[in-house]
DNA sequence: TTGAAAGCGGTACCAG
DNA sequence: CTGGTACCGCTTTCAA
């Protein structure tokens, strides 16, 4: 970028350039080395207590501050964990689990770097990531790691680098949420209640696949497993309008329920089906999924999928474990346990 | 730590180590200088077409991607925001925005950091921040800054260091995002109403009284400024039985109206009053905040203060504009607006 | 107990 | 047009 052809060092500028080790050492009147064994409180080093209190006084007065990168250059490896993340709101579950997640790999002295990687490849996803020298890299699936990537981002120091979802990628820790199973269990306890023809609300928003796709497939594996039933993806956007048009042409689809995608939806469209006429759970039987405490305010009170997530505390654990010892560890661990919850919808 | 004592190369071991821009320059049969200037496409400086071609050829064998800590302690400065996170969820309008402000800074081609620093003071914080070397920091307020620390930061060479809230700190740039308004309009809609003697709902969830206590004191405002209107604070959990709790003690309380901090706690609050047989809005007014669409399912359709936020793209913006020419730039921005948008529970 | 010096991986000046 | 080389800031042998 174009540096206007400025003098290296204006003497007595407003904003002094930030110290170094080197100007805490010539005020200390000690060498670098010296300052980085204080500093760093080397062990290995004895260090005379009146040396330490001229350093430590020195870094104070002069406001110093290591560089970071620096010294991770110099040591080889980072502390960076990259948490590439979703372009949508992903729901309270998910981004209350990232947040724990954060705070979690921040205890553990990690540093989380958030890469938004909106159109790229996987390709280009690695490569830009691989930048960073991530120590750990937690891929949730908005982008698809291929084995050759995983591949990259190891070579390039990852030393754990771990995908979300129901498929492993060689090479990679798997985590696995199988959003499939939420799927399973909205349809499994519909058709218990005795319905046959399933609506399952797909969201027309966009960057929701990765979880819609799935939970509609669960849905229709149900479907396969037992005689006599069907199911029906119908889409449908977060919003008043598009549950009152669905509402509107229900009779036409000759559905007795539907799984909602999620609570969120579930309480838009019971609320539409409400307003059209229909009754809930007489007319149709109506399911969420992420046992929304809100979901509870409606009458009736909406049955849902309650899904158990592993704490943040726990993945990071296991990351922080993948990361001392990268061929020590299972590489695969199940993390997420649906199950139905039936109120008054269903 | 402890690194196993192992030999420095040992000859074709499994992951060959990391390829430096050394590796592609003997490959490609070039110097380092020449690897620099084709990969990074110099303008300066004319290389022939077969040499750039050989170099890329290596790089891509290789799978040389370019250390970013070396190049930015090369450049002497970082594209690193630094976005220091709240430990509790805000709540959906504030995830939101959080969010669409990661992407278009990642779009301006910033590494986004997102750094927890629950327990820390000021000066640790500021401390910690200032070893990534930042280009800039938005602070939104879990930390306060002082204008020291706010100096430290910019020797470490943050060009921009924004606070979001009412107050400014010195040297910072201030987003004007004032919750206090928000209880203003709440309480002022109430009292237009007819309203006297308000409740307003603090949350007792920890790390919200940056939001909370502000919209609290907005609510008094009010009430000093207009005769006989009282205020009355109400600790409420998240949770239906505190909700019903505070339903169940309402009418020794003597209040005819509640501002329940937002829309969440409002939904809660207004089906506990519901269950416990007293009628919104005829006994008790309820109006909540930040105007979720799912505040607008209940029945009576809940009153709310709408919040505009700014997109994330603008104040993504600001901060681009702030990083590249820090002085010429509005030091102040007023960027939140609110307003009472009345339905049916007031 | 302390200091000199060799890098870590890039970039950019200055010669040739 | 290309190569040698001097840094950026820090850690860590190795000697003194």
């Amino acid at each position: 970028m174009s540096q206007s052809p400025k003098p290296p060092k204006p003497p007595e500028s407003p904003s002094p350039a930030v110290p170094t080790s080197t100007d805490v050492a010539r005020l200390a009147g000690v060498s670098r080395a010296t300052v980085s064994y204080v500093l760093n409180n080397a062990e290995a080093v004895r260090i005379s207590e009146p040396t330490r209190r001229k350093v430590r006084e020195a870094a104070e007065e002069l406001g110093y501050v290591p560089h970071a990168a620096a010294r991770s250059l110099r040591a080889g490896h980072t502390r960076i964990v990259l948490l590439p993340t979703s372009h949508v709101p992903i729901g309270p579950l998910y981004s209350t689990f990232l947040n724990e997640l954060q705070w979690a790999l921040r205890r553990l002295d990690y540093t989380v770097v958030q890469y938004g990687s909106l159109g790229l490849t996987g390709d280009e996803a690695a490569r830009a990531w691989a930048e960073l020298r991530p120590v750990a890299v937690i891929s949730l699936g908005e982008i698809t790691l291929s084995e050759h990537n995983v591949a990259t981002l190891k070579r390039a120091g990852a030393r754990a680098v771990i995908t979300m979802g129901p498929d492993g990628v060689p090479g990679a820790h798997a985590l696995v949420m199988d959003q499939a199973e939420v799927g399973v269990r909205a349809a499994a306890h519909l058709v218990d209640r005795g319905r046959r023809r399933i609506g399952v609300v797909v969201p027309q928003e966009e960057g929701l696949e990765l979880f819609s796709a799935p939970r509609l497939e669960g849905a229709r594996s149900v479907a396969r497993s037992v005689e006599g039933v069907e199911v029906l993806p119908l889409p449908m956007a977060y919003a008043e309008e598009s549950a009152a048009a669905l509402a509107g042409r229900w009779t036409g689809l000759g559905l007795d329920a539907v799984f909602a995608y999620n609570d969120e939806y579930a309480m838009l469209l019971m609320r539409a089906f409400q307003d059209a006429g229909l009754r809930v759970p007489q007319d149709v039987a109506v399911i969420g999924a992420d046992d929304l405490l809100l979901g509870r305010l409606l009458r009736p009170r909406l049955s849902t999928v309650h899904i158990e997530m592993p704490t943040g505390e726990r993945l990071a654990g296991l990351v922080d474990q993948a990361v001392r010892e990268p061929s020590a560890v299972v590489r695969r661990h199940d993390l997420m346990a649906a199950v139905a919850v039936a109120r008054d919808s269903t």
